[in-house]
RNA sequence: UCCGGCGUAGCUCAGUCGGUAGAGCGGGUGGCUGUUAACCACCAUGUCGGGGGUUCGAGUCCCUCCGCCGGAGCCA
């Protein structure tokens, strides 16, 4: 079936195709315009780059009138032809085509909904079974698998293992966030304690059940006997919140060391943003400068600015100094700073666009507003944890280092009003060989926007997930 | 969830003071050209988001519902 001198549209532009070589080549049609001194010029993309391949279909073609001249945005084409020097500008080589054949036709031109035309993201995220064959969206597919696959080079390269933590999760004792419930129970039908209560232990796990919002407690089990390991897989949150950072499904990635304190924890944060970073820039530079031609015009500098960067380190404490410094001289913020607070979005992007200027990673916060397992400092009124800051966005991650104690665990749990009783197996892990680890979390598609630009995280996923958006 | 904005042709939008609906792109036909989101001419296309109200008359004003976008909150 596959033709033996078939070739990526990638490997034609890319040079990996001598000038003569007879080739076919498989993809979709983009765009047709028609010369009447007897030729026509389709422009054909398969995925494999950016750029399209420009096909010259001569009249000689048998099917040039019959078929060639009613090829439209979409169709899908079998093209055999000669690489050859383009007589045009925008393009170094094109395909002469000895022979076009049509394997799909578009049914009803006239409402193709993909037209070679600029569409809204809006529009487009209505489409969302064709929008992969627009310029932005196959963008945007290629430098999430870049990214995707340099973070699992990246924790393959420095010995970590990948865990692949549960999505379902039957533990209550996850806190953070809405969970969706996961259930076989007839919702018509509720089967009832004598109580009048839902009686979950008729339920498919016994016990009522959730979708995961996080792997971190579950991935710190394999860290007390792996050392270095990390997830990255689906996560979701059943908030109803809709703005553009946020998805109900959502992929995250979350590394978690042992024998590491929070400076290792930074300077793993560091070293991790900078690699994929880096690697993105090597890879795909094709799509990077389409990026930065039309969508952000920073994004490119941005990364490799934050590539040359070294990290700045600041305690939360500092930063609240600096922040009350800069509201005396006149910077004007809606929420007053003060000690004990989480920074607002506006406090961060403060801190790195103006008084560092590039990446920062801010440290020990008051305990107050961070979660039960942050490891408590010795001043008894902060935790190990820590925020790493970007210019143009603020917050891209953030870890801290777990309480390892068992006794300073139980009275953080007790401190919060949670029941001990919940967090049996992860009590455990502080009974048996604990040792110091720390850990950092990272939302996959923040980090795509990061890199892109794109202003809404629903278009850097390929099927959104959304409240009342669940489409396709 | 709260605040603000928007919803008109396949797509992007215009539509004045309330008076029977427009452009560009896309599509079709023809012309022209080694073309680059080509160009020129002609042709076709509307439950103006749904419902209700005011009015002689509503795309336009009012109410309501739905959907979308942006900001905030929450966070990743």
């Amino acid at each position: 079936m596959r033709p033996a001198n078939k070739r990526r549209i990638a490997d034609v532009l890319g040079g990996g195709v001598a000038v003569g070589d007879t080739i076919t080549v498989e993809g979709w049609v983009r765009t047709r315009r028609d010369s009447k001194a007897g030729l026509s010029f389709v422009h054909v993309h398969d995925g494999s780059c950016f750029e399209p391949v420009q096909v010259v279909a001569p009249q000689e073609l048998p099917n040039y009138q019959a078929e060639v001249l009613k090829l439209t945005a979409g169709c899908a084409v079998r093209v055999e032809g000669d690489v050859v020097a383009s007589q045009g500008k925008g393009q170094s080589v094109e395909l002469r085509g000895t022979r076009i054949e049509v394997v799909g036709w578009v049914e009803d031109p006239d409402t193709y909904p993909m037209q070679p035309k600029r569409h809204t993201m809006e529009y487009l995220r209505e489409v969302a079974h064709l929008r992969p064959r627009t310029n932005i969206i196959g963008a945007v597919t290629r430098v999430r698998h870049t990214l995707a696959m340099a973070v699992h080079r990246f924790f393959h390269d420095r010995g970590f293992c990948w865990i692949h933590t549960p999505i379902i999760t039957a533990s209550d004792a996850e806190g953070a966030g809405q969970m969706f419930k996961v259930s076989t129970l007839d919702l018509a039908n509720l089967p009832r304690t004598p109580a009048g209560a839902v009686d979950y232990g008729q339920d498919f796990f016994g016990k009522q059940a959730h979708l995961t919002v996080s792997g971190q407690l579950n991935v710190e089990t394999y860290c007390m006997a792996m050392s270095q390991v990390y997830t990255f897989g689906p996560t979701f949150r059943a908030e109803n919140s809709n703005t553009r950072r946020h998805l109900a499904e959502f992929w995250m990635i979350e590394p978690e060391i042992a024998f590491a304190d929070l400076n290792d924890d930074a300077q793993l944060a560091e070293d991790f943003l900078k690699a994929i970073y880096a690697r993105l820039l090597d890879e795909r530079k094709d799509d990077m400068a389409f990026f930065e031609k039309h969508v952000d015009k920073d994004c490119v500098r941005r990364l490799a600015a934050m590539i040359e960067a070294r990290f700045e380190r600041m305690d939360y404490g500092d930063a609240i100094t600096q922040l009350e410094a800069a509201s005396a001289r006149g910077v004007k913020f809606e929420f007053p700073v003060t000690w004990g607070m989480d920074l607002q979005s506006e406090h961060e992007r403060y801190l790195t666009e103006e008084i560092v200027k590039g990446p920062v990673a801010v440290m020990n916060y008051p305990k107050g507003i961070k979660a039960f397992y942050m490891r408590c400092n010795e001043d008894g009124r902060t935790v190990a944890a820590m925020d790493v800051l970007a210019p143009g966005i603020g917050e891209i991650i953030g870890g801290s280092q777990r309480e390892e104690r068992l006794d300073r665990l139980d009275a953080r749990i007790a401190e919060m009003g949670l029941n001990a009783a919940d967090y049996g197996w992860y009590r455990d892990l502080r009974r048996y060989g604990t040792v110091p680890h720390a850990g950092f979390g990272l939302g996959f598609e923040r980090a795509i926007q990061y890199a892109t630009g794109v202003e809404n995280i629903r278009d850097v996923i390929p099927f959104p997930r959304a409240p009342r958006q669940a489409d396709f």
